[in-house]
DNA sequence: TGTACATCAGTGAACGCGCGTTCACTGATGTAC
DNA sequence: TGTACATCAGTGAACGCGCGTTCACTGATGTAC
């Protein structure tokens, strides 16, 4: 296929990225699970047999939409890890990270909150796959930093689990959070600070009454 | 209404229950929003139109289902508190019927775990709203405890949340276990204790290095 | 460059289906006397 | 106890609607020569 031949392809991409964009949205107001192939199609501006063209069913979709919601995640991360000031103060850092990200990719974690639970068996499973697979990476991250290197690796992922799980309750909580308050905003940050600072305290005293 | 006359009542509660047991069961299959007052109404044995007699709308069905779950949650917090000897361990006692009452009432917290953030608005809503009762409820348990009553309110209501937040992610875990696996059960139970402690140690110790 | 043919993203009509809701009804249960 | 009437939980037919999916199609884009 030649350079100057993709007008075609181009356009499919387009309709492709028009079907995901719409049912991401649709998805924020009323729940992955509750909106229809037509409502979707008519929301991207193509008649509903043209779906077929792109996915084989509402739940294929679906899938793909866990796939990107992670990669978008994934993302942020590798992309906080380059910043050397996130290992002076890794709480503080993750907390603060945490909300921006959930507020530029609200519909990604909107998805991916509500369905992790509410979805279909395939989308779910797909979800807590990722977030499976998301605990272990973190966990090895975790466990390069100073004072973390010598636990067991039981340890760094149950350490991982209790953040992994916090991350997720906190990302509902600004999924919620109506527009426009940046109090709330700060209370739920504020939070997230907390409640991880308690995990890494009562983790590390913990391992010192049992294991010294 | 004599005594003698209450048999047809009688019938009428009886598909009355017959109705939100047929909700519960076909939600843990499939989802609350996904069921249909059809499917419910032919479940519970009774044409469709005979749930207006009981209900104005699925909708209103559900809210049921939130109070019916959250006052068997209570019951059981309630009778826990009656045995002198979860005081002792009130971690390893939490962890143990954490597990009993999910496994005694799956359908119902299954149903919770759900809905509250898959289901409608509404439903939603009022399972937030009894979960932040629950947390205040659960503070004002924990603020009698030897060690906890000298705590500000403020940081005895963020470990109530800590809690909250770890049993609810628990009972997502139990709710989603295979029937039949016992050592998944140990291993769920296990990792709800550990995890308490952990919150319970961090705390102390924040507050130590904080306030003292 | 121009022509003849192939590809294929999107169209539009049609289908059978389960949905929530309305309505007039039935007949067992309950009440008055 | 027996009779005449009232109540009302549950029935069954009917409605209009949006759904997912099929199919033959159109016409712009792309390819071969």
């Amino acid at each position: 296929m030649p350079a100057q031949a993709a007008a075609r392809q181009a356009q499919k991409e387009r309709t492709h990225e028009a079907l995901l964009t719409a049912a991401l949205d649709l998805s924020r107001r009323y729940g992955f699970a509750q909106i229809s192939l037509r409502q979707v199609a008519g929301h991207a501006g193509v008649v509903p047999t043209a779906f077929y063209r792109h996915f084989d069913s509402m739940e294929q979709l679906g899938l793909v939409l866990v796939e990107q919601s992670f990669a978008t995640l994934r993302r942020m991360i590798r992309d906080a890890q380059r910043d050397p000031h996130v290992f002076d103060n890794i709480i503080d850092a993750s907390a603060a990270i945490l909300v921006d990200a959930v507020k530029q990719n609200r519909a990604h974690f909107d998805f991916v909150a509500r369905e992790r639970v509410g979805g279909s068996p395939a989308v779910r499973r797909a979800i807590q796959h990722e977030l499976d697979l998301f605990v272990s990476e973190l966990a090895i991250v975790l466990a390069r930093l100073p004072h973390i290197e010598n636990w067991s690796s039981d340890d760094v992922q149950m350490v991982a689990r209790l953040f992994v799980r916090n991350m997720v309750s906190h990302a509902e909580e600004v999924v919620d959070m109506p527009d426009g308050r940046p109090d709330l905003e700060e209370q739920i940050r504020d939070g997230a600070r907390r409640e991880m600072r308690v995990i890494v305290i009562g983790f590390r005293d913990w391992r010192s009454a049992a294991h010294r």
